[in-house]
DNA sequence: CAAAAACATCCC
DNA sequence: GGATGTTTTTGA
């Protein structure tokens, strides 16, 4: 068969390259279609990313071999500029376009679905009397002389069947169209309260407001100290957005912290957001794809994932708490979601927001050397106060061996339940211990597919590790010399810290707080009301207590260990112990009454404790980018690592050593390594680690294709992954 | 020794 | 991603 025309179909799957398909000049197809070819024998749909180059089908030995495209759907196409931005991610992140592509796709149901939908006309024949849910829907068209289904049933909120009923009537006049674009009538109904803003505040909205007009690219770091109300902040800069009718995307590290901020989205504009994260059903990624899309939904709060999505009219990116870890991607396609949100943010020239009362020193750096605009908030909103920090000197409290709160702690946590106020036991490890082992021969309980030990979960009654996620039944004697009474646990976990509170407050009311008690947002609202409304006593809690929630009756937090994750020498570790211990401390003391915290320490002299307590945060940066100038590291160099991996340790080395004693002589590149991954084995794959460190911005990426591209062909064992800007550095 | 499972390769 | 071909494992 011959074609008239070719193009380059990219499909979302892992594939070297596009593919070739043709067609005839009757189909007008356009770049950006999303259409459907086989691929095999299966039946797949792909974007056309453009016109096939004659040098290319030149090259192509058997013409005859090419297949026709079948079909495309009638959705929009896909942008130029997001396909440009699918293409410059692969760049960047050094990955298979496909997989990029993957992130950035819609599934099969929207791409298959009819795109006309339900539309009502108001007749003129009207009832005399109506009821109120048939008033509603009349004055909806007050505006208006057609309105969607979906949009009529939200915007008066009544049912299908009451909208059937009137067209029974012959009140309501339907008729099918293609879905609009550009929608216009749901903004009318934004509307955003006024709350008072502190002065300082004001200035910092009015600062990033004021450029709006400009229509270009900033990149601005609205920096606050905890509970000076960044929020409030940027809602007033998204409130002037969604009255222009642009889409707002709110950028947020996990899709658990998002009820309370939904719920304050909601009171403040009268819209529902778009909750945007991996875990939705397929029914809810249609619908809001497709909402987004055409413009209709102006508001989305999601996670990462929610940076590939189609905006039609995009005005402003907001990521809150960018300092956040959750925000880097490790698997298929390795990327950090602020960088990309950053490049989003500048092809689209519109502003973009980075929120975070810790900044991560990359962005606070930025704002040293100006490539960041800095609005800052020094002062805490409303009464609040910064809480008083107190170090606990472990080594002179006299804490029973196997107890981990201290007696100064008791004593503070007994004070609160007279008060009738709450507490937060901080402690960033889930489950009961994290190590398991048998005194009888010293065996140790560990991972069979990685180098890390199990961890004893009470709630689920089994060993987990938190690498794999693989589980097993606790053994009831030891596998190595089969006793029985010798095995016992060491260090604790949130579970442990439970057990213990059970035991000195028995009738004080407890809640844990972690990922493995707070399964879905339903969970998670659940224990957030429960705490507000002050049936909680003493919350027990990892990371997911420490970030963003605002509970005003909680004014003690008692962090269990404050040394946790400070022994390693990774030099990115200071910093986020750091980041860390102040989101913690920042949330007590949100209301009237002044907060305080206790921080378990053994090392209280170590400088990181000693910058908390001073409330010192500029100091604590000075010093960290003055260790990272002298140590070469980010944000002075771009490092990136690559990861050859491969369940034959063996293998693994020698394809990294090849790699290594190849690579290119670069004077602007030092290479390190290659060495074991901090965890080397993991997932039943042993890892080797090369590192890359240039002064250069822009040469990271080409130098690393080309190294790529002159290495013979790996076994296929063998895995090799690249992590640009990785947040481990050693 | 054959069936089952794991692995590898290709797709235009 | 998944269909197909190839090698390795497994168990009577």
């Amino acid at each position: 068969m011959s074609y008239d025309i070719y193009y380059d179909i990219v499909f979302p799957l892992y594939l070297p390259s596009s593919l070739i398909y043709g067609a005839h000049k009757h189909t007008n197809f356009m770049l950006g279609d999303y259409v459907q070819a086989e691929i095999g024998k299966k039946r797949i749909f792909g974007v056309i990313w453009g016109q096939t180059s004659h040098k290319r089908l030149d090259a192509i030995k058997n013409i005859h071999t090419i297949k026709p495209i079948i079909c495309k759907s009638d959705v929009e196409p896909m942008s130029e500029l997001m396909r440009y931005f699918v293409d410059w991610v692969s760049y960047y992140t050094l990955s298979n376009r496909g997989l990029v592509l993957r992130q950035a796709f819609p599934n099969k149901k929207f791409l298959t679905s009819s795109q006309t939908e339900k539309f009502y006309y108001l007749s003129t024949r009207l009832p005399t009397q109506s009821t109120k849910t048939v008033a509603r829907v009349i004055a909806c068209f007050d505006e208006t002389d057609m309105i969607a289904h979906r949009l009529l049933v939200k915007q008066a909120k009544v049912n299908s069947k009451t909208l059937n009923a009137m067209c029974d009537n012959a009140y309501l006049i339907p008729v099918m169209k293609k879905i609009v674009k550009n929608e216009t009538s749901l903004s009318k109904k934004i509307l955003h309260k006024d709350i008072t803003l502190l002065e300082e505040q004001q200035i910092a909205a009015k600062k990033i407001i004021s450029t709006l007009h400009k229509k270009t690219f900033t990149c601005f770091l609205l920096d606050g100290i905890t509970g000076s109300g960044k929020t409030e902040v940027y809602m007033q800069v998204i409130a002037k957005l969604l009255h222009a009718h642009k889409q707002v995307l709110v950028m947020v590290p996990e899709i658990l912290l998002t009820p309370d901020l939904i719920n304050r989205f909601e009171q403040y504009f009268n819209i529902k957001p778009i909750s945007w994260h991996s875990s939705l059903t397929q029914k809810n990624k249609t619908d809001y794809w497709r909402q987004i899309s055409t413009g209709e939904a102006l508001l989305t709060i999601g996670t990462r994932s929610a940076l590939f999505l189609p905006y039609k009219n995009l005005g402003l990116i907001v990521v809150d708490e960018e300092q956040d870890s959750s925000y880097k991607q490790e698997e298929i396609v390795v990327y950090h979601a602020r960088d990309i949100a950053i490049k989003r943010a500048s092809l689209q020239n519109i502003p973009i927001i980075l929120a975070s009362a810790t900044p991560s020193i990359e962005s606070y750096n930025n704002t040293k050397n100006e490539r960041y605009t800095h609005v800052t908030l020094h002062n805490r909103y409303g009464q609040a106060q910064l809480p008083q920090i107190h170090i606990i000197d472990m080594n002179t409290e006299n804490t029973p061996a196997g107890s981990y709160l201290s007696s100064t702690l008791k004593d503070a946590i007994h004070k609160q339940k007279q008060k009738n106020e709450q507490t937060l036991l901080f402690l960033n490890r889930r489950g009961f211990s994290p190590l398991i082992l048998c005194t009888g021969c010293g065996f140790r309980f560990l991972c069979a597919n990685c180098d890390s030990s199990l961890v004893e979960h009470q709630k689920k009654s089994l060993l987990m590790c938190h690498y794999c996620g693989a589980i097993t039944s606790p053994p009831p004697s030891c596998p190595n010399c089969g006793h029985r009474d010798n095995i016992i646990s060491c260090g604790a976990g949130v579970e442990k810290i439970a057990q213990e509170v059970k035991e000195f407050f028995p009738d004080y009311r407890y809640v844990i707080m972690s990922s493995d008690y707070n399964e879905n947002i339903t969970d998670m609202t659940d224990t957030i009301n429960q705490i507000k409304n002050r049936e909680i006593d003493i919350v027990i809690g990892t990371q997911l207590a420490a970030k963003g929630h605002n509970f005003p009756y909680l004014t003690l937090i008692g962090v269990i260990d404050g040394d946790m994750g400070m022994d390693t020498n990774d030099p990115r570790t200071n910093e986020r112990c750091f980041q860390m211990l102040v989101q913690v401390a920042g949330r007590s003391g949100r209301g009237s009454s002044m907060g305080k915290v206790f921080i378990q320490s053994w090392y209280p002299h170590n400088p990181i404790i000693k910058a908390l307590q001073t409330h010192d945060r500029e100091k604590f940066y000075t010093q960290e980018l003055m260790l990272r100038k002298k140590a070469q590291l980010p944000p002075f160099t771009r490092i990136a690592a690559i990861i050859i991996s491969s369940p034959y340790a063996d293998d693994a080395k020698q394809y990294a050593q090849t790699m290594r004693h190849r690579a290119a002589f670069n004077n602007d590149i030092t290479l390190l390594g290659p060495a074991q991954a901090a965890l080397f084995k993991l997932r039943k794959r042993y890892r080797y680690r090369i590192l890359l460190r240039t002064h250069k911005i822009n040469i990271l990426q080409p130098y690393i294709q080309d190294m790529l591209n002159q290495l013979p062909k790996p076994a296929s064992h063998i895995h090799v992954q690249i992590d640009i800007d990785p947040i481990q550095f050693l």
